[in-house]
DNA sequence: TGATTTTGTTAAACCGTTTGCACAATAATC
DNA sequence: GATTATTGTGCAAACGGTTTAACAAAATCA
């Protein structure tokens, strides 16, 4: 049927192993042979079988990325594609290819994951924003199989992991709220439980605190992140006795709910309210005004995690390898932080 | 290392021939030796070697889906991943592993998907929205390899291939406006020379004539699939002496151009101008209105293209398949048309 | 009861590669 | 010129399964 490393052999007039030599560049095969049957290969149209070959390599130069369970917050899809053309990206650029799975729950995850691996269909795995106590990771832990964890490394500080600097991410945009003039400044947080909102939290405090600034509990609203929170959080802001005039949020999603209920209420932004969130997901300079956001680079994110997957998959054990990478983060400045609150 | 078929059947004291049999359900298998060799596998932790496998049966149960080219427009990659969503639920659902390739340029993605398919590393391939000429299709129908086309169908009606019914889409979109009382309804167009464009202009030109409504060419805007285009075509609508009171719109992300353009000048929406739009992307609830949207099922066309695909792999022949799917649309009617427009 | 069919199992070949070892031919060394 | 190293290639055994053909044992038939 299909031509085979024999075919060519015999057409070439030389053994099966060597043209397998000459495929892998085997160092004693002589210019002229080598020459020749890459003539014959081309002349054939041969094309080596990967299956046959990771047989007996051990090995299937591929990788599979997990995605979390359907996504209830639908624009997860942008960050998730994002990651994922990085991650493709990268890999194919190593000679790798990727493969996509899903569970409809954990218990199908795992035997998805399982089967994988088990049955030796790819060589490593890379799980994105996985919950804590997931049990893929235990599953990949517990069997030495090679993985990288994106986003939520606190929740396993020992494991290979690709993440964002989270504090320094928020500090950076609150830097930016007090350099243009304002002192007044409330932050719309996420799920107190994620470590995401706990850093982005710990952030904020701290350049308040750099800049001599008072922290103001009634400032600070926790919600979820969905456009619904942000618009609670508004409500809430704008009833207050002593408004904020700056706000830092920690998604752009919930931003857009901010901006929708300050628009209904008639306040402009970023005259009446200046707004900067994260995440920087395409959409935030679709809106109206184009929203400030931290870039926290996740094409970056994916390119990086498959990068580092792929070297471990690799690495020989002679050295040590870094098991936590971080992607600097930026801040894009837009319309709705651009003005200066001068008292 | 891992544990083989041998394994199992040493220990089961049966020879691996007929562990294979158990795994493959042979009906020649006694109900006693099955029940043996199982629990020894589960035992053993046996899992069946994929590459092995199919290096001998000669499927590879997996498929490959090629993403364009890096999506300029930044919110396909909504569109993306909606869409890998259902491939990869169908396929997994069938037993099949989804692939996710991408090239750089043409010539990479040739060569990618070449080496898939000739490597006999997947059984076929999934094309996303693939443009004119493509040397991708070229290749695939050249070799015969199993392949199928999720939208763009009209360019190669003869092939195996999942789309929307655009010009019944535009038909109720346009019919929609009709029926709130609007009788002044422009069409903003994509670019002339897709095919999408056309069919949804031409589904406009049927709802206006069947209602009997003048067609007037001054009301129709030809643009491109990005927010500038629908500002712009916007700004015209509203310097013309006579307006249109409702809009048309070919995709979500032109109709934010509208809406934010209409907001700036201090119209509103629907009272002012009413509008619908296509495609329905997540982000369609969250401007400001909520967009009307013609849903045009993108999971369901993900699912459904990978469902076409796998049967087409297993065909054996016998019988003839349709080579053409056509996924149902429906009307999301959210604030942006949600005004009864009487004269 | 002997012949025939059915049932359950196995041995061996094969799928397309890679690779350790052997071996001849050539080159380098003393 | 004999000895040793180097270079280029082939043989055959894996890798972990499936599958064809063969066969013994059990069941069925006449």
């Amino acid at each position: 049927m299909s031509v085979t490393i024999k075919d060519v052999a015999k057409k070439a007039g030389v053994s099966p192993s060597t043209v397998s030599r000459v495929l892998s560049n085997h160092p004693r095969i002589s210019r002229e042979t080598s020459r020749k049957v890459k003539e014959i290969m081309e002349e054939l149209g041969y094309h080596p079988n990967i299956m046959a070959k990771s047989l007996v390599s051990k090995t299937t130069e591929s990788i599979c990325v997990i995605l979390p369970k359907p996504a209830e917050e639908l624009f997860l899809n942008l960050f998730f594609m994002e990651l994922i053309r990085g991650i493709v990206a990268q890999a194919n650029r190593a000679g790798y290819d990727v493969l996509i799975s899903s569970g409809g729950n954990e218990k199908e995850e795992v035997e998805a994951v399982s089967r994988l691996l088990h049955g030796r269909r790819v060589d490593g795995a890379i799980l994105l924003y996985s919950r804590q106590n997931d049990p893929v990771v235990e599953f990949l832990k517990g069997h030495d199989y090679p993985f990288v964890l994106v986003g939520r490394s606190d929740s396993y500080p020992d494991l290979l992991s690709v993440d964002t600097d989270n504090i320094q991410a928020a500090y950076d945009a609150t830097k930016h709220m007090i350099s243009q003039g304002h002192e007044r400044i409330g932050f719309v947080s996420g799920p107190p439980n994620l470590v995401v909102s706990q850093d982005r939290l710990k952030g904020y405090y701290k350049a308040l605190g750099d800049a001599g600034l008072e922290v103001r509990k009634d400032w600070i609203v926790e919600g979820e992140f969905l456009q619904d929170s942000g618009y609670r959080a508004m409500s809430f802001f704008m009833n207050l006795p002593e408004r904020p005039t700056a706000l830092v949020i920690v998604d752009d999603i919930v931003s857009f709910g901010v901006l929708r209920g300050l628009h209904e209420l008639g306040y402009k932004v970023p005259e009446d309210v200046s707004i900067i969130s994260f995440n920087n997901i395409s959409l935030t300079e679709l809106s109206t005004p184009p929203l400030s956001s931290v870039d926290i680079g996740i094409y970056n994110l994916g390119y990086t995690a498959s990068q580092a997957l792929i070297q471990s998959i690799r690495h020989d054990d002679k050295t040590v390898l870094p098991n936590r990478y971080i992607i600097p983060h930026r801040l894009m400045i837009r319309e709705s932080s651009m003005y200066s609150n001068s008292k």
